[in-house]
DNA sequence: TATATTTGCGCATTCAAATACCTAAATAGG
DNA sequence: CCTATTTAGGTATTTGAATGCGCAAATATA
């Protein structure tokens, strides 16, 4: 049960909480999407807060607060989302480019890089539009 | 500077040992892959004991003792060395199967399987015989 | 036989991500 | 104005992978 291809949590929580906000009409809060998505709660609370200072969501306190979007959900694609978290998703052949690879070239060939270029195409192409 | 697409270490310095053991005449050791690779030299050490486990490799101690390939170079392919350290490798839609998805599908569609079939089928064809 | 070398293996340590917990700040509603 | 609710944010704990360390077992070589 392993996995090659895989997100961090922490990104999986805010391309999952994005969605759930962008079809929530007046907002959605931390209970709810607990709910929602079974992750925990501190954990998601520490992401949106992340989303909020990347200015890609809108928070209200107190009673009957929660998060929006500050943009339209068209304009906001997944990869933007990923990348507030984790920072820009690096091309590259290798994928552990620190190793002292003495061959000829990576060993894994170009097949990393196709494979990451094509998912990250596909990210950028994907808004949350697509949820409504 | 974030990876969606990555091996852990342990696996990475399955691979990379397994090639220098294939293409070492005479074995190799754990020193050797060391200066070669950069990996730790316990990591190494580790995960070549789980090789010799998996029966992939056989062990000479003492003095002039190493690594060498149980079976034939051509015989290897990199998904059993990968699957030797990692486990099977999961062909799944969600990246993160456990989550309460509460959609109609994944979010991420059918990309993430597909992605993960082409890797496999890559390494499934990849054999050691590939570095002489 | 003695010694140095190299793997085998268990346990301790480190490190980052995930998780938990606690208090402050904001605010809706009575 | 008071109280309950909800986000903000700091700190502590947990967890698993990666590392480090020390000693035992095997063996080549002198």
């Amino acid at each position: 049960m392993s996995r090659v291809f895989s997100l961090s949590e922490a990104a999986s929580i805010a391309i999952h909480s994005m969605v759930l906000i962008a079809r929530a009409k007046n907002g959605i809060n931390v209970v709810k999407i607990t709910e929602v998505t079974g992750f925990s709660k501190n954990h998601i609370a520490k992401v949106l807060q992340r989303l909020v200072k990347a200015d890609m969501l809108r928070s209200v306190r107190g009673p009957a607060g929660g998060f929006y979007l500050k943009k339209e959900a068209g304009g906001i694609t997944f990869l933007e989302i990923y990348e507030a978290i984790e920072g820009p998703m690096e091309e590259t052949d290798c994928p552990l480019s620190y190793v002292l690879c003495n061959y000829d070239s990576c060993i894994m060939g170009t097949i990393i890089n196709e494979m990451t270029g094509e998912f990250k195409k596909y990210l950028e192409n994907k808004t949350l539009a697509s949820f409504n």
